[in-house]
DNA sequence: CGCTCGATTGATAGTGATCAATCCGAGTGG
DNA sequence: CCACTCGGATTGATCACTATCAATCGAGCG
């Protein structure tokens, strides 16, 4: 899969305004200048190098993998201000590619760890941003694992609305297919779990954007412990 | 949960032989004489501070997480090599019990922070531990979230017998329980998995002891990719 | 010896996948 | 400008898988 430069004007899609700078990746190390990506652009394939570290700067990315049977998993979201592409072994473990036109900032990832082993704030970043993506996974494990359906979207909800800082409203760029392969179910009970969440009055829809009516109803319905 | 000292003496319990040594942490720093647990026991507690970092020398351990509702879901399994109780917040996430008498060497997490700061082979092995457990997380997410029920009992078989080094055959020290909420199951379901299997001739059981008969059978099964 | 807990097996019900049809909005070409 | 098309979203009907309820069995333990 190339890498080939995107060229949608990112102002013109509503998803501007956000972290207009890497703020992240800038306090580890020297930052390459953002980059504009069309929606759908493959950022890495599976089994490419993971030699760079990015982060998104406006719209989103999903990471995903492939089964061999031709399953999908989504294994995350990522937001303004998220940092992907940590992975072991040099070589990537999934795919990751924009949800939506999406400017990303990039950084070489040797770099940053000789910076990590010359300064200890760096370091700490660094370690910091690895137990933040292993902490995610450990919550999502427990959601994958026992969750219902209508948990899982109401979970799903919360969760995307605390990371865009979103207070009732927001838009969810991505397909109901990449919320079934996220959360482990077909889109068709993805939709009936938001019909289900609409009917209850919990929640409003105007395409793919959401108004949460009543964030207590939603969380009531998010079995996690505290 | 108070951390009481166990007494079991292990080598009466058949699963001495392995690892008699902490090599993983020793690599990182100055590790505690290996402390002997019975089975049960409490090691950490969810919300207990995370300070140490501990190494199974011998038995095995199990991080688990309940939820409000109470339903538990069992993180993973931890045999004697791997390095468990990294976390971040300073707060653990999960509680981490003995699943058997279980010999255990811990150190502290800050003397490690450090050490790694000032050594670069610490610093490098206290990464891989990091993207080890992340790799290995997003696995158990592919698994969890598009599974049957038979291919998660084979693909764990495989996962377990690998990481117990063991050719064909070896003894599973948890309960049915344990793997059920491991895998997001009932275990009942995890016991018909089981009959399945052995009725496809692909594994033959004698209490809590496997053997594999066909690996190849059981490859079949575990639908994730390479 | 009786108790309890874990494992297994059976019967039944519930949840979500699958198959299928319709609807809708955006982009396309006449 | 409008019919056409195509992919995503929604809803309906049915089926398969797994949870749940229940009973039995066996091993370890007091």
């Amino acid at each position: 899969m190339p890498s080939v430069a995107a060229t949608t004007r990112l102002e013109s899609m509503g998803y501007s305004g956000a972290g207009a700078t890497p703020a992240m990746l800038a306090r580890m190390g020297p930052v390459s200048a953002p980059a504009n990506f069309a929606e759908g652009h493959t950022i890495y394939a599976q089994e490419d190098a993971a030699d760079h570290l990015y982060e998104v700067v406006e719209g989103m990315v999903r990471t995903s993998r492939l089964g061999t049977d031709g399953r999908r998993i989504v294994h995350g979201f990522f937001v303004p201000g998220d940092i992907f592409g940590i992975e072991p072994n040099g070589a990537h473990n999934c795919s990751a590619e924009t949800v939506c036109a999406t400017r990303i900032a990039s950084c070489d990832r040797s770099q940053i760890e000789r910076r990590a082993l010359a300064d200890r704030a760096v370091a700490t970043e660094f370690w910091s941003c690895l137990l933040k993506s292993a902490e995610q996974a450990g919550a999502h494990m427990s959601l994958l694992a026992r969750a219902t359906a209508v948990e899982k979207i109401a979970h799903f909800l919360l969760e995307m609305a605390e990371r865009m800082s979103a207070n009732r409203r927001f838009a969810l760029p991505m397909s109901r297919y990449d919320i079934a392969d996220y959360l482990g179910l077909s889109s068709e009970t993805v939709s009936r779990a938001f019909t289900v969440l609409r009917d209850r009055q919990l929640i409003a829809t105007e395409g793919r954007s959401v108004t949460i009516l009543k964030l207590e109803g939603l969380r009531r319905l998010d079995g996690l412990a505290a």
